[in-house]
DNA sequence: TTGATTTGTTAGTCATGGCTAACTTTTTTA
DNA sequence: TAAAAAAGTTAGCCATGACTAACAAATCAA
């Protein structure tokens, strides 16, 4: 049980693709992840991550049958799932100490969250006293490395006249986080359907006696639970 | 006056270079800084450094004659400093706010000044209400760069029966750190030479009624400031 | 089922930042 | 002042992680 994967000799690249192929498997959950989905989300040449992939294969992060999908071992999701975990929580810091707004932290977290301490991250952890959700409303895994899905789904997969609460936005895009903001909306926030438009697949939505369309696009990042 | 310095293009080794090159200037002033000094300070080979410092010099970071010695422009003072400030900020809030020893912080600053955000370190700035010194004792450069030295000597260089007051100690070994506060020192305390033996350049001190030999080197690694 | 398209792989190149070995210039010292 | 030593430079190599271009395999569609 020579358990030496907590020296954590990954480069920051390595890093980035292990968190990447997991988030794609697991939170988009992707049926089937190949290697150019991948080369795509991480706006790298299908041949960067040929080569990064073969180099986690023999390190024994990743597997997968030559032209054949692609998944993580246990030690590949163990990692990422660190990764995730020291995202969240910078993210958290920064929001709730820092005066960070929801669409400045994603990019500084993508930075702290390669710096390789893990008792600075179990004590920002616990100052914090250990906060269950990021800015933008998903689960911190624990320093176990227990990681949780949030129940979601989209805006766009309701139908007119169903009322639901905002959950999580997807954190990637500063725009379209501003544009959530400036709209009225934040977390909690419960909205209704008051109209879904098949033309354009646009919807109208009613919130805090406001009302206002939003695309398609707008609606897919947007997580809600349905009430009542 | 199109600043294009705060884009801060730098890499991580670029960064490590200049605030190595600052630090043997400015702080242990050293009257030359050459080629080789600074690999052995950083621990590369001379080549590398050579390699380093021609493209820092085309950056206009760097000044040097061929076979001269090496000189920091004020872009290159300022880049310095600004890590500088960095490293002092994060080491000190590992050290109010996260736990850590101030044996355990200068490693992760390391890491953590390369971090590229000016809103991250100007709002941690505020955040711990803007403290003058790092948990060594040095003081912290402030937002507008403007760079002080402590006035400091060497425990080392003071006589039979003077008496001081320790206001600062070397951050870069772990052991030595670990060696002050096992002796029951700590900055403040105050300390009477008591004999300076001649044979061996030990030194014979008393501090907190606790009587101690010190090696030579270690005094050279504790500052403090006369007093009386 | 076969041809087109998509997906994956390989080869070869480049930039960065290390290294060693060999060389040149400068400085020291005898 | 001339060797010797030290300091600085250069050439050539390596690993990492990008890239493009060319090719092979798998999948989709007619
Ligand atoms: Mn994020
Ligand atoms: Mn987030
Ligand atoms: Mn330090
Ligand atoms: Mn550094």
């Amino acid at each position: 049980m020579t358990n030496k994967s907590n020296l954590n000799n990954l480069t920051k690249s390595e890093e980035d693709y292990l968190k990447a192929l997991f988030q794609l498997l697991v939170e988009d959950d992707s049926e089937k992840v190949g290697n150019n989905l991948l080369a795509d989300y991480l706006n790298v040449s299908p041949a960067s991550t040929n080569n990064m992939v073969k180099k986690l294969k023999t390190k024994n992060y990743v597997v997968s049958e030559k032209y054949g999908k692609l998944d993580l071992t246990e030690q590949g999701k163990s990692i990422a799932v660190r990764l995730i975990r020291k995202h969240r929580l910078w993210e958290t810091f920064l929001c709730k100490y820092l005066n960070f707004s929801w669409d400045e932290v994603h990019e500084v977290a993508e930075q702290l969250e390669h710096i390789k301490s893990s008792k600075l991250i179990d004590e920002l952890d616990r100052f914090m006293d250990f906060p269950e959700k990021d800015p933008h409303g998903e689960i911190i895994p624990n320093a176990d490395g227990e990681y949780a899905v949030l129940p979601k789904i989209m805006l766009s997969s309701l139908a007119e006249g169903e009322v639901c609460k905002l959950i999580a936005v997807d954190d990637g895009s500063v725009n379209f986080l501003k544009y959530v903001s400036e709209i009225g909306l934040a977390l909690s926030s419960e909205i209704k359907v008051i109209e879904v438009r098949e033309f354009d697949n646009s919807i109208r939505i009613q919130f805090n006696d406001t009302i206002e369309t939003v695309t398609r696009k707008f609606a897919d990042n947007v997580f809600v639970k349905k009430l009542v």
